[in-house]
DNA sequence: TCCTAAAAAGTGTATATACACTTAATAGCC
DNA sequence: GGCTATTAAGTGTATATACACTTTTTAGGA
C-alpha cells in the first residue's frame, strides 16, 4: 500500500512556517553580509538600533520588543558585552539586569548604518 | 555633541530584515510547539515534506528547495540520518550524496500532518 | 592522456534560537 | 514580620544557520 496518510501532503507546499523562515534567511544572508565588516550579525544590529532609541532596557523588555526569547536575548548580550558593544548593570531591584550600549556599540551602530540602508533601500524596491 | 551618526536611527524601525526575523520566530514557535510530540523540528518537518513530494534529492539540491545553505542541510541531515528519518547514499556521480525519506521517516511525517495542518489553517485565518 | 577548472560535499567555528529547569529577589497577604 | 506566589534572569542542552576552508570527484580542453 502506498503511504497512506501522506495523500495529502501536497498541502504543506504552502507552509506559512516554511515562507517565513526562507525569507528571514534569505534576508538574513543580505543583511549580514553588508553588516560583516563591522563584526555585525543581524540580531545584534537590532539589538543597538533598539537601544540607540529607547535607552537602557532590562532583558525581558527588550527580548518582548525585539519578538525574541528572553533566554536568547541573554546569550546575544553575553556576546555583545564581550565585544564592547554593551554594557550590562543591575537594576534598582536587583533581579533585573539594565542593557546599555556603550559608546564603542553607538560608534560601530553608526558606522554599519549606511551599509544597513543600502540593502534596506534595495529590498524595498524589490516589493 | 550627541551621537553624530545616529540622528537617522528611526529609520531601522522599519528594519525588513527585522520584521522577517520576528514573524519567523513567532510562526517557528507555534509550529514547533505543535511538531513536538513528534520531536520533529520546523526545519526537518519541511525536508521530510519535500522528499516525500520528491523523492530522494541530492543536498545541493534540497538545499536550493529550502532556500538553505547546503552546510546547514548537511547538518540536518546528519541529525535526521541519526534519528532513523532519513538514509543518505552515495549517487551514481561518487560526488553526490542523495536523500532518501525512510519508512519511519513517512511514518512520522503522516504522523504530525494533523498538527501541521492545525496550527497551519490558523495562521491562514490571522491574514 | 593529462591537467586543470569546476562541481559536490564535508569540517571547523561561531552565533542564534528556544525549551526545560533552576536560582534569586520582590510583592502581598496574614 | 514571616511565608508564599510571582517575577526576572541564568544555565544546560540541543538544533539551526552560515561562512571560510578543505577534500574528493568529474568534466573538458590542449
Amino acid at each position: 500500500m502506498n503511504d497512506a496518510g501522506l495523500k495529502n501532503i501536497a498541502q504543506t507546499r504552502g507552509c506559512h512556517c516554511l515562507a517565513a523562515r526562507k525569507r528571514a534567511r534569505e534576508l538574513t544572508r543580505r543583511y549580514e553580509a553588508a553588516l560583516r565588516p563591522f563584526k555585525l550579525r543581524a540580531t545584534q544590529f537590532s539589538v543597538l538600533a533598539a537601544l540607540a532609541q529607547t535607552g537602557p532596557l532590562p532583558v525581558s523588555k527588550l527580548a518582548g520588543i525585539l519578538g525574541l526569547e528572553r533566554t536568547t536575548l541573554t546569550r546575544v548580550a553575553g556576546v555583545m558585552g564581550r565585544d564592547g558593544r554593551l554594557s550590562i548593570t543591575q537594576g534598582d531591584d536587583e533581579r533585573v539586569r539594565m542593557l546599555h550600549i556603550t559608546t564603542a556599540g553607538k560608534r560601530v551602530l553608526a558606522e554599519a548604518l549606511p551599509a544597513w540602508r543600502r540593502v534596506q533601500n534595495e529590498v524595498s524596491k524589490e516589493e
